[in-house]
RNA sequence: GCGCCCGUAGCUCAAUGGAUAGAGCACGUGACUUCGGAUCACGCGGUUGAGGGUUCGAAUCCUUCCGGGCGUACCA
């Protein structure tokens, strides 16, 4: 529909210069009686030709060489609107398109030869995921489907890093708590890491080693089976909710290859570290940062930042067109020094795209739920998925825009009930599943033949809305916006619901029986298809 | 203090700078002897945190406040 309006416009601009090199842009107005499309050319122009926009209208209107078959009535709104209303009978034909497209109604090739990473969860291994994780994962991992759909070849990165502080202070909770285990009197210190998965893990190396392990440095046995232990359970739970990764990226292996210790060479070279009370600094105020830091420690151990930096130059070095960095809001902080790094080294940054999700709130009943992984009084992704099922993990996460502070009320999530909206959609395509079992049954088939029977209102919202589903995937693509797949889903399914209590489709004659059949086909098509870029399963039976 | 994000109906949230700001839930009233009532229809509900500005037009952009979240390390 809306290339066929860009094509009448482009030719258009034969006629009328003013419309040459210029962006027009069609919406599909919040009202229906402003049409299935508008455009607020005339108003835009109007500046620029110190002309009244009404007057453009009209002007524009008249060159416009409408076909009547398709749209059966233009008209000028308001200070300026060009409102088009497409025909019923081009409409319902549209039926056929998502029919033929099926699985692939939906997904582009703009994007063909293009390769992307999306880098998320990225959690190192001292604990299991929590519910904070998990929106970082659903959301990475959506975005990476809707960059496939558009298509882009991505690849899903989890980096990781298994040296530090952190994984000491976890080899020796493990064993202080492998300590306990024998007997000894320990005290655990409160900053350690207090979950029972801790003891657990303790438990076996008692299991396997007995007390031979009772000289081993926290270092070795303790922290290599702790992060063995753990990264197998954040595999599974990640599994669980159909996320796979391409590749594991682990920070060491920086050092290994050499990396850290070339890119402080090539920053030393370029004059843009020095020295300083013991530390390498960064000059980040001269590269438009607000202070400078420190990238190795007085102690010689490099800060965070360093290896950040140079993981980032493998992905340049890797070859992509896009990259994605998911944060949390609490990582807020540390993406603009690695851009600024990496841009005064010569790297295009265009090419990287940080996306920073803002914080869960976990609420059960009137209880806010705290989160800290030491403290362990974090509910896990792993429960969550054991309350409410994946379908509804992975629905929650997705539906607010990233840029929202989500509000998980997990005693709603469990509810199995109309409150939940997975329901609502899941429910809208078993009952077409359910209808088209039983046409099955009374020897109806599908047709395209009689498409032009779809003429009610009900009908033609629903293709309409049908139709849009393309644009709505690379909207949600280009903008890193899964939610809107939500909410397009939802109005979706809406629509179908009402249309289901207008329209028999059993009942009506056989050739209406059957453009409905078609009809109901596409619809199933596009939820299972939006369904399956959110991750979501779609029943026939529930 | 400074930086990023947020503030929209009782609650949870939508809304490319567009036309009368929309959904769901909650609340109230209705709708099946025919395809799944996990549904549908109708109603109730708003000074878009407050003030100023930009323009034909602002929830959206700029600015000053107020309130909340996350940061602001020689932790990651």
């Amino acid at each position: 529909m809306r290339n066929y309006l860009y094509s009448l416009f482009n030719r258009a601009a034969q006629k009328l210069d003013y419309l040459k090199d210029v962006n027009i842009i069609f919406t599909v107005p919040q009202q229906e009686n402003h049409g299935d499309f508008s455009t607020n050319i005339a108003m835009l122009l109007s500046r620029k030709l110190k002309r009244n926009p009404r007057e453009i209208a009209s002007e524009i209107l008249a060159v416009l060489e409408i076909d009547n078959r398709i749209i059966e009535k233009t008209e000028i709104a308001g200070a300026g609107f060009i409102n088009f209303f497409f025909t019923k009978s081009y409409v319902s034909n549209l039926t056929k398109v998502i029919i033929e497209s099926g699985e692939s109604f939906g997904r582009s090739d703009k994007y063909k030869g293009k390769r992307a990473q999306v880098e998320f969860v990225s959690a190192n291994p001292t604990g299991p995921l929590t519910v904070g994780h998990g929106r970082n994962a659903v959301t990475g991992d959506t975005i990476a489907n809707l960059l496939t759909a558009i298509g882009y070849k991505v690849d899903r990165e989890y980096y990781f890093n298994n040296a530090g502080r952190q994984m000491r202070v976890l080899g020796d909770s493990v064993r202080l708590r492998y300590l306990e285990l024998l007997g000894e009197k320990i005290e655990f210190p409160e900053d350690y890491y207090q979950g029972e998965y801790i003891k657990e893990i303790a438990k076996k190396l008692l299991d396997e080693y007995g007390d031979n392990l009772k000289d081993e440095s926290a270092d070795e046995k303790f922290k290599e089976r702790a992060e063995q232990e753990i990264f197998i359970e954040i595999k599974g739970t990640l599994n669980r909710l159909n996320i796979i990764f391409d590749n594991y990226f682990n920070e060491h292996s920086l050092y290994e290859e050499g990396r850290i210790k070339e890119l402080l060479e090539l920053f030393s070279k370029r004059n843009l570290s020095y020295e300083k009370d013991g530390a390498v600094w960064l000059k980040f105020s001269e590269l438009g940062n607000e202070q400078d830091k420190v990238i190795v420690k007085s102690t010689g151990e490099p800060t965070y930042r360093l290896p950040d930096i140079a993981y980032h130059i493998t992905k340049y070095e890797r070859g992509y067109d896009l990259i994605v960095d998911l944060f949390g809001s609490d990582h807020n902080a540390t993406y603009p020094d690695v851009m600024a790094a990496l841009k005064a080294l010569g790297y295009d940054t265009g090419k990287i795209k940080v996306l920073i999700h803002q914080f869960v709130t976990i609420t059960q009943g009137d209880e806010i739920v705290k989160m800290s992984t030491r403290k362990a009084n974090y509910i896990t992704l792993d429960e969550l998925i054991d309350e409410v099922g994946s379908d509804v993990v992975r629905y929650f996460f997705n539906m607010r825009s990233i840029t929202s502070h989500l509000n998980f009320d997990i005693d709603l999530a469990k509810k199995q009930s109309d409150e939940n909206p997975v329901f609502y959609l899941q429910y809208a395509h078993a009952r077409i599943a359910s209808i088209l079992r039983m046409a099955q049954e009374q020897g109806l088939d599908i047709s395209t033949e009689n498409l032009h029977l779809l003429e009610t209102d009900e009908e033609q919202r629903l293709l309409k809305k049908l139709y849009q589903y393309p644009e709505e995937v690379m909207l949600s693509a280009e903008n890193y916006e899964p939610h809107r797949i939500c909410v397009y889903l939802e109005e979706l399914a809406a629509l179908f619901h009402k249309f289901y209590t207008v329209c028999r489709v059993i009942g009506s004659s056989k050739d209406l029986a059957e453009a409905r059949i078609a009809l109901i086909v596409a619809t199933k098509t596009v939820i299972k298809n939006g369904l399956s870029l959110l991750g979501v399963s779609a029943l026939d039976r529930m």
